[in-house]
DNA sequence: CTCCCGATGACAATGATTGTCATGAGACGG
DNA sequence: CCGTCTCATGACAATCATTGTCATCGGGAG
C-alpha cells in the first residue's frame, strides 16, 4: 500500500475498550522516537503521574504489536523493545552506538521472503529483518 | 557458493583450553541440523553420559557464537538458539513448531541491505534476517 | 441506573540466563 | 615427574524480563 498518511500513530485495536490505561500507553508512545522496553514505558508513565500497572503495560504493548500498531524488536540479549511505527510494513536501520533508527522499506525483500518460504512449502510466513551499522554522526 | 569445504564445523576459539566439556559441546553441535537451545544441548550431553554443567554449556556456546563458530538466533519470544553453521553467509527459514531449519541465501537481499545503509550514510553494516513459518509437516 | 464482562493491578510464579566461589585440571618451567 | 599458577568447572543462588492469577473495577449497552 502506498498511502501517504501514516503518521496518525498507534490506535487501540478494534474490540478493545479505550480505557485510561490503554490511552496512556498509546499517548506515551508519541513521546519518543527510539525503541523503549515495556519497563521503560512503565516508568515513563509513572513519572508523568499516569499510574498504569506493569502487567497492563505489557498486555497493551503486546496487543498493539499484534495489531501491527507498534514495532517490536529484540535486542541482542533478547529484550523486547517497542516503538510507534508507520502503518506500512517496514524494517529498521539501527545505529549500533547511538540507537538512531531509520525506517526502511523493501518490497522486493518481502516478496523474496514469501517466495523462498513458499518454495520450501512453508506457510503462515513472517520474517524479521534489521540492519545494523554505524550512523554518520558516530 | 564460493567455497566447497564448509563442514569442518565449529572449532574452539583461540586462547581457550580444549577441555573435555568444551569438546563435548562442540561435538554435540555436530549431532543435529536444527537450532537448539542451550538447555536442549545440556540435556543432549547428559543423555549421552557426557556430564557438563549448564553454566559451562552457556559459557561455551556464547564463546562459540562470539567467535562466529555457531549461529545464534532468537525465537520470537526471545529465547536463544544455537546451531553449527556453514562458512558462507546465509539466513534461515525456521519452522515455528518443529524448529526445522533451512539455510537460504539471498544475494539480492545482501546487496539491498548494503545499499540502503549506504544511502543513509551508515557504515560497518551487518544485518539479521530470519524467516519464520510453518513447515509442510506441521 | 444496573448489570455484565472485559480490563486492571498487586503479587506470585516462571524460566532463561548470569553470577558466585570453592574445587578441579590443563600447561609449563624446572 | 612435580609444583604451581591460572583458567575452567559446576552446584547453587540470584537476577530479571515476562507471564499468570484472581479479586476487584469500570465502560457502556440496555
Amino acid at each position: 500500500m502506498t498511502s501517504t498518511e501514516h503518521s496518525s500513530g498507534p490506535v487501540l485495536p478494534e474490540g478493545t475498550r479505550p480505557t485510561r490505561q490503554r490511552r496512556a500507553v498509546v499517548t506515551a508512545l508519541h513521546g519518543f522516537e527510539d525503541f523503549r522496553s515495556a519497563q521503560d514505558i512503565h516508568d515513563l508513565l509513572r513519572r508523568s503521574d499516569q499510574n498504569v500497572g506493569l502487567s497492563t503495560v505489557y498486555r497493551t504493548l503486546q496487543a498493539l504489536a499484534d495489531a501491527g500498531e507498534v514495532d517490536l524488536l529484540r535486542t541482542e540479549d533478547g529484550e523486547a523493545l517497542y516503538r510507534r511505527c508507520s502503518a506500512t510494513h517496514h524494517h529498521h536501520l539501527v545505529c549500533r552506538s547511538c540507537g538512531r533508527t531509520v525506517e526502511v522499506e523493501g518490497p522486493a525483500v518481502e516478496r523474496w521472503a514469501e517466495a523462498v518460504a513458499g518454495r520450501h512449502g512453508f506457510s503462515d510466513v513472517s520474517h524479521s529483518l534489521e540492519i545494523f551499522g554505524t550512523c554518520p554522526d558516530c
